[in-house]
DNA sequence: TCAAAAGTGTTATCCTTACACCCATGT
DNA sequence: ACATGGGTGTAAGGATAACACTTTTGA
């Protein structure tokens, strides 16, 4: 994997034609969707739009696509993101597309349909650009702001106990209203899966999967906001993370699961950190999106044994204590084939 | 993971609606396209379209998708898989989107734009329903027809040394007509990579890589089609595997790369096999999907120690020698959290 | 009795995890 | 000198890969 996108936006062979004998399907617009990120020393960051603006939801960086002024989705996707907020992207990936009748296309409108195609983006905070940045109408989120239930590293986040896992427990032991054949396993199995109980362990992954409980459960303001039942129950209870406009934070909780998948076995965390670092600050680079902690010379034998960096030679006077010694990504690994990431294992 | 959908498919918050202050984008049309999978014995199969018809190249199943028909794009595409094959479908994910202006949309032509979005099915063979598929136009074909090179359980392809590589090794040989900045590979470096070359590894999951270099190069049939410059180099050479209809062999190439991947890592193999199969049954579906041979006892220790499966207690005259011992899928341990799958490492 | 396929024992090796401990700098 | 963070040695336990070997059937 290079700082440039994975093989599959390549061009390649054109799409498939309406079959023969059927009518043409409704006209869709199809909408773009970044989730662009970065990491500043300590906090994974993700650019959003209207941050200042009152009453409405901060959400993901949008664009439509017009298949006529770009070839592909990924350029459309660079060309909006550059043209918006004069951010230039490195590593880009599609997440999922999401073709759902959302409860936001109005009743009988029958013309009005958005697809949303979702994409990851890795990039660097660049201090020059951030006024442009600003004034474009986006800015830089903490991404634990909303889920700050997914930020272990120091330790179990208050807001299970607090909140969260009392709501999910009365809320399975509610009997759901009718059990759906596509959704083989009850509330409670899910639940366990997802956020751990009864000797699971949790696993730092499943972000899309605890967010899509929450979502059901009624507990996230988004339930209320789509009109979900179940979002009644939970009238006093402060919001559970910040919310997003329509689905966004559902694509953020993809991206985040993406990426901490993705960590382990492709060298992406070099796309986040600086040209040369720390074997520190890459450690902190990769528990700030891991969300979890590391054991500092177990993480440092991997780095070496993967052999993915190498010292510049040059030491860094950082804060306090020993000068540490910095390092660069090995870009020739690339060429190498044993394209390993940072294969971490088992629970911190 | 169930025999159902992952949980990205679920329904949720609505899509996006296009920025203000922009002006809608063409109207585009979303196809669907199934890559249905089963296995028979040791031949993987694809559920391909018009397998009959003479000077039309076969195809994957696609329906065009009516958001107002179906609420979201995977029930769409279960129905129409099912109405048009009478197939009931599985274990269902997506995989990619394509949103290429296609080569075959004609120039000038403003309004016909299709994107389309592939899907992985996993599904038994259905002995029962083979008259109704082969009446709706459909069949099975083993999938490494249309892949020879990525078989290698019985060594290595043939056709690699035969024609595939030397082929490669010229096309490397020429410079490409222009570096492109978002392709900072060399030709030889992504061959290497895709087919491991000069000590890299041959690595079973990259079948998309493999089948777009192929592509690039000219010399898949799809190549020539689409007016590849580059098909203009190998008019004598015989077509490098099956051709399919558009980009449908693409869409194949990224489906078995997927599973390929998944079955190390969830317990997929199980929606391939029946309700009850011997040991060897198994390794052959796990070594006819990777293309690999596994080690016999290696294999059975790792399904041993993952849990998932549990003797029956009946055992099997299966063809000549000592009878097997039947054994089952524990579904239990979808709810036990150590979803494992079959995580072969290193080389056979 | 032999072929064919099922099923096991064992070992060297590597990887993972987790100890505890030393080193170089600024204040 | 001491606080702070950088940097290491080593060993137990487990997983892997690869040996070769025994067992149970049908022909």
């Amino acid at each position: 994997m290079s700082s440039r996108s994975a093989s599959t936006s390549e061009p390649g062979p054109a799409a498939a034609l309406p079959a023969a004998g059927r009518e043409a399907p409704a006209r869709i617009e199809i909408g773009l969707n970044a989730a662009i990120v970065a990491v500043d020393r300590l906090t994974p960051l993700i650019l959003v739009t209207q941050p200042g603006a009152k009453g409405r939801e901060e959400g993901l960086p949008f664009g439509p696509f017009d298949p006529l002024e770009h070839r592909t989705m990924e350029i459309g996707l660079r060309a909006f993101v550059e043209e918006q907020t004069r951010l230039r992207l490195g590593y880009v990936e599609q997440l999922y597309t999401f073709g759902d009748r959302g409860r936001h296309a109005r009743r009988g409108d029958t013309a009005a349909h958005v697809m949303s195609v979702g994409y990851l983006a890795l990039t660097r905070r660049d201090e020059d650009g951030e006024e442009a940045l600003k004034e474009s109408g986006a800015d830089w989120r903490p991404w634990y702001g909303y889920f700050p239930w997914e930020d272990w590293r120091t330790g179990r986040p208050p807001i299970l106990d607090a909140a969260i896992e009392p709501a999910l427990e009365r809320w399975c032991a509610m009997a759901p209203s009718a059990e759906r054949p596509d959704r083989p396993l009850a509330r409670r199995e899910r639940v366990r899966l997802a956020f751990g109980w009864g000797g699971v362990p949790f696993d730092e992954e499943r972000v899309l999967d605890r967010y899509e409980l929450l979502y059901e459960a009624g507990l996230v303001p988004e339930a209320r906001r789509d009109g979900r039942a179940s979002a009644a129950l939970w009238k006093d209870l402060p919001p559970i993370g910040r919310p997003m406009r329509f689905d966004h934070r559902r694509i953020l909780a993809t991206a985040i699961s993406r990426l901490r998948a993705k960590l382990k076995y492709r060298p992406v965390v070099f796309e986040l950190v600086a040209d040369s670092f720390t074997l520190t600050e890459l450690q902190k680079v990769v528990e700030a999106i891991s969300g979890r902690h590391l054991h500092k010379q177990n993480f440092r034998r991997l780095v070496e044994q993967t052999r993915l960096v190498e010292q510049t030679g040059e030491t860094s006077i950082s804060t306090g204590g020993r000068p540490a010694a910095l390092f660069r990504f090995r870009r020739e690994v690339m060429k190498e084939g044993a394209l390993a990431g940072l294969r971490l294992r088992g629970r911190p």
